[in-house]
RNA sequence: GGCUCGGUAGCUCAGUGGUAGAGCAGGGGACUCAUAAGCCCUUGGCCGUAGGUUCAAGUCCUACCCGAGCCA
């Protein structure tokens, strides 16, 4: 079996509700993976972290079992990625045997090839972040990046020999340059590199919720939970199956976690005798008119409203075209209406109604034959998803939306320019016929590009352009060629696409 | 304290040492198939500030200001 392409997004925390940001990650995800299926094997992974001493408080304090707790919170998560259209191929917990076998595993092959070691830690630990803190980064005693108060822990606990790879992954690093994005990132991990690297503790043995450790304790739960990416596809179990998907071709991260996933882990998965990613993708933060979102501002907006208000598919297009990927960006539900409307009513939408209704109005709404060799637009924009699948899979999503919407607008234009109206008057049929079957065939290309992006309103799309056959196989079949659509194909003209919004004042 | 990234049109952002760009918003026009949409034309810039290198700097160098972040 050839290589796959395998695409990751962090298993997200289960503490409180999901908001904009997580379905932001997962939602990129699921466009790669949509764009990746059309053209072989894909694999699109994500889930949820459950361990951890936060998550046992928390349950704690609701007076349930930690596991009786995540099994309540995770079909939220499950319910937003479904509001969001999102279609992940698996989705594991780390709470799941398959994964709390496989994490064992790892633990005795780290500790046979001895990368691990007994030792006594003594330090700070911020529970919220479930990170240790050294007493020099403390501020005023509490934990430097959320503020809260932090625990002081002394117990004996295994290391992994950390230190031991900083060669490795300085060469690593130096080789790779494009692997870790974008380049702020690598910068600032080239950085902690140079200044040198600690063993990590990887177990706290006062612990109990987590992957138990033979003798006492759990692991850590960042160890656990970085190793979801491999013990979903069959690490140590299936081979064949393993060595098809990894090393990940895009794991998605937030630019938060990046040292775990661009130092310690390579360096576990070395130790493993395994493979780093291809590339690993920090995005920035979704901020709210330019403040992070926080309980403490009461500012998180409820992701499944914003889908309700806009449209999910609205959301995800707004999303990729307007946020550069890897840079914080600040939204406002005014930007949201305002790209609906400009883009998807006016541009797209219309585009679509005003054809369909023209080719109603003088053919019965079938699509009429016509000499596609002969057309303008099908010279220009024959090729155009090669374009746009090269910047999609490259994550450059705002010009791989650019380039689609320079079609967007040549066909907007040829209706003006080539005034199907008159030509129906003097009944030039051959020019009319020509228009309209460029028109709908442009049509059909802008559905199957866009469906990877707005797969629900492109599949509402397809079915009032009538065409048979579906919306995601392969685009070298789909696309190849301008001329695609059959003529006599039945068009169903319906209700518009993207009605249009009220303007949202600004917040 | 050290380091990184960013600062370009009202907004969101491209920009490879060689004539400052796109989309949206704003202004004007012609049209009627359409969701008052679309199409054409157009206003709008101390490229954060000050120096420097260069025939030539938004781009390279130095310092500083502002914003975000990483590390100690």
């Amino acid at each position: 079996m050839s290589r796959a392409y395998y695409v990751t997004t962090p298993i997200y925390y289960i503490s409180g509700n999901p908001h904009i940001g997580h379905a932001y990650t997962t939602i990129v995800a699921d466009v790669l993976a949509r764009t990746a299926r059309t053209i072989g094997p894909t694999f699109f992974l994500t889930g949820t972290d459950e361990h951890g001493q936060k998550v046992a408080n928390a349950a704690a304090a609701a007076g349930k079992t930690p596991q009786a707790w995540t099994d309540e919170l995770v079909p939220h998560w499950k319910a937003l990625f479904a509001a969001y259209h999102v279609e992940y191929d698996d989705f594991i917990r780390t709470t799941q045997a398959r994964h709390v076998e496989k994490v064992q595993r790892v633990f005795e092959r780290l500790r046979e090839r001895g990368d691990i070691y007994r030792g006594k830690y003594e330090g700070w630990y911020c529970v919220y972040d479930e990170t240790f803190w050294l007493e020099s980064k403390l501020v005023d005693g509490r934990c430097p990046t959320c503020g809260r108060e932090v625990q002081w822990i002394s117990e004996e606990d295994w290391f992994f020999r950390l230190s031991a790879y900083r060669d490795r992954l300085i060469e690593h690093f130096e080789r790779r340059p494009h692997w870790v994005q974008p380049r702020s990132v690598y910068n600032e991990m080239m950085a902690i590199l140079r200044e040198g690297l600690e063993d990590l503790s990887i177990s706290r043995s006062s612990l109990h919720w987590g992957v138990p450790i033979p003798n006492g304790g759990v692991i850590y739960v960042w160890l656990d939970a970085l190793l979801n990416y491999i013990t979903a596809i069959g690490w140590s179990e299936d081979a064949t199956r393993f060595h098809t998907y990894w090393p990940a071709q895009t794991q998605l991260i937030g630019k938060e976690i990046a040292r775990f996933h661009t130092i310690v882990w390579p360096a576990i998965l070395w130790a493993l005798g395994e493979a780093a990613p291809e590339l690993v993708f920090a995005h920035g933060w979704i901020t709210v008119d330019g403040q992070k979102m926080s309980k403490s501002l009461d500012n998180a907006v409820d992701p499944f409203m914003l889908a309700q208000r806009f449209g999910a598919d609205a959301i995800r297009y707004f999303l990729l075209r307007e946020a550069p990927f890897g840079s914080d960006f600040s939204y406002s539900e005014e930007k949201i209406a305002q790209r609906r409307n400009s883009d998807l009513a006016n541009d797209l939408g219309n585009l679509l109604q005003r054809t369909l209704s023209m080719l109603q109005r003088y053919r019965d709404g079938i699509v009429p034959p016509a000499d596609v060799s002969r057309s303008e637009l099908g010279r220009r924009f024959a090729a155009l998803h090669v374009t746009v699948r090269e910047r999609i899979l490259d994550l450059r999503f705002r010009e791989a939306l650019e380039g689609i919407w320079e079609l967007v607008t040549a066909l907007n234009r040829a209706i003006d320019d080539r005034k199907p109206w008159e030509l129906h008057k003097n009944d030039r049929t051959s020019e009319l016929n020509a228009v309209l079957y460029d028109l709908c065939e442009g049509l059909r290309r802008l559905a199957i590009m866009l469906a990877p992006c707005m797969p629900e309103r492109m599949r509402e799309m397809w079915q009032q352009l009538g065409t048979p056959g579906r919306i995601d196989e392969d685009w070298s079949v789909s696309l190849r060629g301008w001329g695609g659509l059959a003529p006599l194909t039945q068009t169903a003209l319906a209700a518009p696409l993207f009605p249009k919004m009220d303007a949202v004042a600004p917040t």
